[in-house]
DNA sequence: TTGTATGCGTTATCAG
DNA sequence: CTGATAACGCATACAA
């Protein structure tokens, strides 16, 4: 029983050439003959060869591997954007090694320095951790979704401002005055809070009084028991506007007549599981081809495509919540 | 502008030692004097050194890595179960590769081809195609969810049979009649299947019709047209019973007065997405749980410890749909 | 306690 | 058209 798995040279050997000509046919450089190739191709069959990718990463310098680092694919969203950057990086012919960081800053960092070791030829990072300082040092190359990291690294995002502005404005058209706002925690750094500050602007322009609770230091329950007579929510993402408009039936609100709840990011599979909720969708399958895009440009230095502020423009999805 | 990554030859030269010292040092391998692994800490911060993985790899022949095969990230089940199998994989020191077979067989074929060149120490196959003839000559460790794959592999699902039992139960208990099974694309081998025939089993034992749609060959649409009278339905997935739940209501039905629903999976994202909906709830992070755990069995040759087929329980989530 | 020499499986260079 | 050899970066056996 040969456990060893075959090598370049047993397949050399079989085909009775050298190595240097089973590598030739592998990669079909240079000229060899009809029989020649006939012959090695047999022996790779029959002895079921693979050749070994970890070998030729060392001597060509390249892994064709790209790390992905997001908090969570447990999540509508991300699990949309990493399933549509996998299947553009593997379109291109290259890989994708997984991280999710949980938020937590020490795994991210701890991941960025086994992606460095494992020589990725690029990473895509979508965790918003602050204080990374790697971001700044490294030079391998890297796009960032949603969020700034550094003055060189591209950051690909959706219009926030414009989502924060239309979600605002249609609970005004609608006819409500008491509007809160509602999100995650609060990261003046992050373009997506770029959303609250809309709201905010645009509530002050109408001379309404506003407000963000942050869910993370408070309840929904919270929310509700100190509004009640909110009209209007505008919620930070989809999950939320969810238990908001569970904790809304559960108190009896009429949705949308005495309240109107609305979300954001529209990922496929909150459209299906919540299809009455109104939301501003993200583009994120564009988003991820883009990325793709901004990460392949610098592996193969095309860096005068490369553009470091990319804003897609963001849709309206009325539902029946508004 | 030196653009070569540093190597373990520029710190040894730099901290004034050999390269065989700074591995040690590396590795905490056999005696070192402090002063001397002082100094070679020292060298690898300031040339910020990372040690190069795939150098290593290929003198070890062991990568740390696992291939993940699923159809897509982009569903509540899949997105759940690949984040708990990154995280346990993660703790014992394991990266993750990930594939999304989209359900093609091709795709699937060539990610596996992919994976053993790359030297992947495991997979864990989550892609249900058939045909895929790797699988069983192959001797990598291979763990499979909710498959049969190959007579040496072991298979981790949740005890669908069971489940399909408690799901019609419920219903008759209910007091419904007339009952509907809906599912996607039937393949026998699948042991989610199972859930179906526990669904004929039960009507049969009760002297009732039973009726089973296929989703893909037909619309929820038609299901509704054809059975106008129906009271209960049984979905295959979550993903399903939302969508059948969505017709209904357009149709006027009132649940779960005129018509009771119940779905399966009861992913984290579905809970929160859809509160009100029954489910049968798979043990998704245990199976993710046992998968790492078989896997790792296999690949530290504790081939005694591991048990071919591992049903683990499924429980009920009533909600207000039944 | 530390250094030298060799090999992991592949590809590129150069010679034939 | 094909083959011998060095090199990729690291870890081990063996020697010092």
């Amino acid at each position: 029983m040969e456990l060893r798995k075959p090598k370049l040279e047993d397949v050399a050997k079989l085909a009775g050439v050298s190595r240097t000509t089973v590598s030739r046919v592998l990669n079909n450089r240079g000229y060899i003959g009809d029989k020649t190739r006939e012959k090695v191709y047999q022996a790779m069959e029959t002895l079921d060869y693979h050749p070994n990718e970890i070998a030729r990463s060392l001597f060509i310098n390249k892994t064709n591997i790209i790390g992905l680092i997001f908090p969570t694919t447990n999540n509508p969203f991300y699990a949309q954007m990493i399933y549509h950057l996998e299947n553009n990086f593997e379109a291109l012919g290259y890989k994708v090694l997984l991280c999710n960081s949980g938020g937590r800053v020490d795994k991210e960092r701890a991941y960025l320095d086994m992606l460095q070791r494992h020589q990725v030829d690029g990473i895509v990072a979508g965790a918003h951790n602050r204080g990374i300082e790697i971001y700044e040092k490294t030079k391998l190359p890297i796009v960032s979704i949603d969020r700034y990291l550094a003055p060189h690294v591209p950051v690909v995002s959706s219009d926030n401002y414009a989502g924060g502005i239309l979600a605002t404005s249609l609970l005004l058209d609608k006819g409500c005055q008491h509007i809160i706002h509602i999100n995650g925690p609060i990261d003046l750094e992050t373009p997506a809070n770029l959303r609250r500050k809309a709201y905010e602007d645009i509530m002050k322009k109408n001379g309404l009084p506003y407000l963000t609770y942050e869910i993370s230091e408070t309840t929904i329950r919270d929310l509700f028991d100190q509004n009640p007579h909110v009209e209007g929510i505008f919620a930070s993402d989809d999950l939320i506007a969810t238990q908001v408009l569970t904790e809304a039936r559960k108190r009896g609100y009429r949705v949308p007549e005495d309240l109107k709840v609305i979300g954001y990011d529209g990922a496929d599979m909150t459209c299906i599981l919540r299809p009455e909720l109104t939301t501003i969708q993200q583009p994120i399958d564009a988003m991820a081809e883009l990325s793709v895009q901004l990460l392949i440009d610098q592996i193969e230095q095309r860096t005068d495509q490369i553009t470091l502020h990319n804003s897609l423009s963001v849709k309206l999805i009325e539902g029946q919540t508004t």
